[in-house]
RNA sequence: GCGGAAGUAGCUCACCUGGUAGAGCGACAGCUUCCCAAGCUGUAGGUAGCGGGUUCGAGUCCCGUCUUCCGCUCCA
């Protein structure tokens, strides 16, 4: 990844400022905070749960209803073992760490041997740089921790800073969460199908229940390729550091789509979603400026081109949406470890040939944005603190210009005061709107103050009722970008809201 | 993981050299106010992160621990 210029302190003040008004505004609130909290796991509030809900159902909407090729389906968290097998997590993901105790720097295990092996082949040394690589693999087989360090400390390894070959024992980095499936623990029973057959997983990513649903969707859905099947839901990584607030936690959330196509035309449909992806996100009416694309140089095991969709967050350019050519990687691997056939009949006929495509294993393209980091982009992009003062006297307002469309709250409904009947009308208004948009009544406190506490949670629209609204029936509206108002009839309030968000 | 800083009311902070906690804002109830916060009255809210030690007595000194933030490191 590219280097960022360090943030000015301005900015690393305004995640600050954004972080606090998460919390004071009911957006996000530390997770267990009672108890001192729990670290890299936030609860969203009532705020908080309405904003993040609205972006969900957007990219939903955007995802399945206006796309006729594309369906969503909600999988289990739980799925049996074997899946994080075939998508390589279990092997993949688990790598076994050590500490050299006077740089205090750390190593992935198998990254230090290789290096070591790189050396004596550098010194024409190929017998035994391959035997070296040999007892490595043959213990990391194994899980052989204490192997592994006697491997290290006999081949007088040395870390590269402190030159010394002190070192910690060999430690595990999990990346998936497991737990104990059924009701007795593991050790009370004999396991089924061999050792720790009662493990499962947290998913790490939602995209494996998508897979493992392929055939069942397309042949229930009658789905012809290319289609694609969109999923929103939890996952839970290990992460080695996890910090930045909502950025990176250990429960998040996903909204992911797999886009199952014939082999060979990855590459068009690659760019198409790159394209199509940045072209939702600017929909909201985000500056193009804020966005940019990352191609990645190094792939991860199952991809053949991958690009993240990087946002201009407070704390810099960081990735938000990844688009992965994934190949036929993952259905692949699920037909040889399920035995069953992950196949697609393509009826169409291939102009080259002049026959039918006929029997193949599709590949995919996936589409995967962080809703959490969705979330955190569109509150850092809306948040804005503006200086209102006149020469008079020192002003200020903190306003979030959140999109209507995902505001918590669409329309406050304010009686100018709370007698001489204005109540009344005012709930005559409140009860044409609930039922089509998120409305709130409030009469306590100043006309003002109550403008600047629907600023300060995105309430785009305030419409207040006054002592003229007794005679012609109509209201102040009042606009939360510009703060001007205008007067409207109350029979109009409903329709101009609708349509604001969409 | 390493280094630095910080943890006192919902928020921002004060209490200097140890004597059983204060302010502003906010919240709530009311008054006032007829269109953009900080007008008036009243009320609620803290065993000073947690544990231990020193002391007649600790928010204040010492040790430990947890959490958060900043930097470095690491990372799919």
């Amino acid at each position: 990844m590219a280097n960022e210029a360090k943030k000015p302190a301005q900015e690393v003040g305004k995640f600050q400022a954004i972080i606090s008004h998460c919390k004071e505004y009911g957006f996000i609130f530390p997770s267990s905070e009672i108890y001192d909290g729990l670290q890299a796991v936030y609860d969203y509030g009532q705020m908080g749960s309405e904003l993040k809900k609205n972006i969900k159902d957007y990219w939903w909407k955007s995802m399945t209803q206006l796309h006729d090729n594309i369906v969503g389906i909600d999988a289990a968290i739980f799925m049996h073992p074997t899946t994080w097998k075939a998508s390589g997590h279990v092997d993949n993901f688990n790598d076994p760490m050590i500490d050299n105790k006077d740089s205090k720097k750390r190593y992935r295990v198998d990254h230090l041997i290789e290096g070591h092996a790189e050396l004596l082949k550098a010194d024409g040394k190929e017998k035994e740089a391959e035997e070296l690589l040999a007892a490595m693999d043959a213990l990391l087989a194994k899980d052989d921790f204490a192997g592994l360090k006697q491997l290290i400390e006999d081949n007088k390894m040395v870390c590269a800073i402190s030159g010394t070959c002190n070192w910690t024992d060999i430690r595990q980095f999990n990346l998936m969460f497991s737990t104990e499936f059924g009701s007795t623990e593991a050790s009370e029973i004999p396991p089924a199908g061999g050792g720790g057959a009662n493990k499962v997983y947290l998913r790490p990513e939602t995209a494996q229940g998508i897979f493992v649903n392929f055939l069942n969707v397309q042949k229930t859905g009658r789905m012809k390729v290319p289609f694609g099947i969109a999923q929103i839901g939890k996952a839970f990584r290990n992460e080695i550091v996890a910090r930045q607030f909502i950025f990176r936690m250990r429960e998040f959330e996903q909204m992911e789509m797999q886009f199952f196509i014939r082999p060979g035309t990855q590459k068009e449909w690659y760019e198409f979603w790159k394209a199509e992806r940045l072209k939702w996100h600017r929909s909201l009416g985000i500056p193009a400026e804020k966005y940019r694309y990352h191609d990645h140089i190094k792939l991860a095991h199952y991809a053949d081109a991958a690009c993240d969709i990087e946002f201009d967050f407070p704390m810099g350019f960081k990735e938000l949406e990844g688009i992965h050519s994934r190949t036929d990687f993952d259905l692949r691997s699920h037909q040889e470890y399920s035995k069953k056939k992950q196949q697609y009949f393509d009826n169409d006929i291939d102009p080259a040939t002049g026959k039918p495509y006929g029997n193949y294993i599709p590949f995919v393209i996936e589409t995967s944005i962080g809703l959490d980091r969705m979330f955190l982009a569109v509150l850092s992009q809306a948040y804005e603190e503006q200086d209102l003062s006149t020469p008079e006297r020192p002003d200020s307002r903190v306003v979030l210009k959140l999109p209507a469309s995902l505001a918590p709250i669409k329309l406050a409904v304010l009686p100018l005061t709370k007698k001489d009947g204005l109540p009344e009308v005012a709930e005559r208004i409140m009860s044409d709107c609930r039922p089509h948009f998120r409305c709130f009544y409030e009469e306590k406190d100043s006309i003002g103050k109550r403008y600047r506490r629907m600023d300060a949670l995105g309430t785009p629209f305030c419409v207040t009722v006054d002592h003229q609204t007794l005679q012609d029936d109509t209201v102040t509206i009042r606009y939360r970008d510009t703060m001007e108002q205008e007067r409207i009839p109350i029979e109009k309030i409903k329709e101009l809201v609708m349509n604001a968000i969409g």
